[in-house]
DNA sequence: AGCACGATTAACT
DNA sequence: GTTAATCGTGCTC
């Protein structure tokens, strides 16, 4: 396994969230890997991009997202639920993935101690259920994704061909204006049954 | 200082 | 389908 370097994330970030579907989301937790496969992402661009948290310029939280390629920006919302980015672009353009859905690979028992109490198909399958699964909070904000130095980062994985991946509009911004309540930025693969075993 | 709301989840009718 | 949980963030006064 490679661990994906800064230039695969210093492209457009639509680029970056397509190209990281099948990808190995890797996690070190207590002396073992928590690992799970990039099965749903989001693209988020820029200030003019309305459903972006960077729509209100720099400030602390969104600080991140205009820095290197390359990070994790983990934010919290709704008063309990943690959500993983990675930042892209180029330094000084706010852009970034948002990681909706992966599928656990490893590390299986650590995970089910804070999802065992859902189907194994639930562990995972929403941005915060991957924070909850993968023990993912501010503490790794600004995480470097393109070293094993830090405890979170991204390898290659598997290539899905282009006619498996769902395209649509975003989810959960049903309140920000058109366009960019519409643009396809949703990139998902759904897992045959056969694949699920 | 106060306020409205959120890139959500899970439980409930 | 509806709603509570729960608090950091950015905006207004």
């Amino acid at each position: 396994m490679t661990v994906l370097p800064r230039a695969f994330y210093e492209q457009e970030v639509t680029d970056v969230a397509r190209s990281l579907l099948g990808k190995c989301l890797v996690r070190r937790w207590q002396g073992q890997f928590l690992t799970g496969m990039i099965l749903e992402t989001e693209a988020y661009r820029g200030e003019e991009d309305l459903a972006c948290h960077a729509k209100s310029g720099r400030t602390p939280r969104t600080d991140v997202m205009y820095g290197a390629a390359g990070h994790a920006y983990i934010y919290f919302t709704y008063g309990m639920h943690w959500c993983l980015n990675a930042v892209c672009a180029a330094e000084g353009f706010p852009a970034a993935v948002l990681l909706r859905s992966v599928w656990p690979l490893t590390g299986l028992e650590e995970i089910a101690k804070r999802r065992g109490r859902f189907p194994l198909e639930k562990w995972c399958d929403g941005p915060a259920k991957i924070c909850q699964a993968f023990n993912l909070n501010g503490k790794l904000n600004r995480a470097n994704l393109c070293t094993t130095d830090d405890e979170l980062w991204i390898e290659d994985g598997v290539e899905f061909p282009a006619e498996r991946v769902v395209i649509g509009p975003r989810v959960g911004i049903s309140s920000v204006p058109e366009p960019w309540r519409s643009l396809p930025w949703r990139f998902l693969i759904q897992l045959t049954e056969e694949e699920k075993a």
